[in-house]
DNA sequence: CTTGACTCTATAGCCGACTGTAGACTATAT
DNA sequence: ATATAGTCTACAGTCGGCTATAGAGTCAAG
């Protein structure tokens, strides 16, 4: 089968017009593959990549993964547990439950903070500006407001895959 | 005057005394040194960094206003304008500001975006394990689902320092 | 006088998801 | 034949706020 006979409906792609089609940059797409995220079908004799059309739905599942919330090492681990047959349906579904639970804590904590931040730049306004060593509005904050929004939670891990 | 006289009211610390108190790390100081947070009040003829007390104010400074969520470059452009005699809480309070908008948005873009995948919990726990090629409950996601939340808004930088 | 705790500088690594670069090769249109 | 656009690999850089390492020098107690 020559490529001209698998380009005649549209089969194999390269790494451009996959980049057009799905709106990734191709850089991106090379880092997915380097992610475990996709693989090309095959080369060209010059070492082209080349693409069949599942690499579409390939990534559209990357992408909704990813708006689940999944990082992308949880979802090269979903991609590879159903290469080897597996049926990770069970482990998504906690994942997401950790995803949302991680969600509710992390709102909670910017809606306190955001409270916090409204009440001290209304007390701002009605104090003018104050004196300090270099801004009293800073300097005059309570100490215990000194709990700065936590940087990251640490999120649900797949468990270590286990060699066969 | 020496070291001993300055230190009989205890005047004059090493990092790791200050680091103790402060409850910051000893490279954490150091790093607050490379991007003008705070300086030490001289050196030991070895070279050991040495504090005054007023270290512990600046420190609460940065840590106040790291709680209001500005950048650490933020900060610094805070203290440099007070060295040079400028009075920055007018720029402050914007900054105060502008980082409230901000968070308002990530409220409103985090709850949208959990209120979706609740409904997406909801529905899998409805549908049971969906077949599909890699997992069903996430192929079978609507491709409207998909905007990821977004990595990070720009926030407010303080306009280019002008020279003197 | 040695041990161990401390400090110094300079530099690299971490997290996550990309983004960009250099330098070489290939493909296509004129 | 050449200009241009596309592709390749390998690797560094980005953002923010640290954290850690290597290798050398310093200081106080026993």
């Amino acid at each position: 089968m020559t490529p001209a006979e698998r380009d005649a409906r549209g089969s194999l792609r390269k790494i451009g017009e996959v980049a057009k089609r799905s709106d990734i940059a191709v850089e991106t797409l090379r880092f997915y593959e380097s992610r475990g995220l996709i693989e090309p079908a095959g080369r060209t004799a010059s070492g082209y990549r080349l693409y069949d059309d599942s690499v579409f739905e390939r990534l559209a599942f990357v992408r909704k993964s990813q708006a689940v919330g999944f990082t992308l090492d949880q979802i090269a681990w979903i991609i590879a547990e159903a290469r080897e047959g597996r049926r990770p349906c069970v482990e998504v579904r906690k994942m997401a439950r950790q995803r949302l639970n991680e969600l509710d804590e992390k709102l909670t904590e910017l809606r306190r903070y955001r409270r916090d931040l409204k009440r001290t730049l209304d007390a701002w306004d009605r104090e003018g500006v104050k004196e300090g060593m270099i801004c009293g509005l800073i300097e005059g904050l309570d100490a215990a407001v000194v709990r700065p929004v936590s940087r990251r939670a640490g999120r649900w891990r797949p468990s270590e895959r286990r060699k066969p």
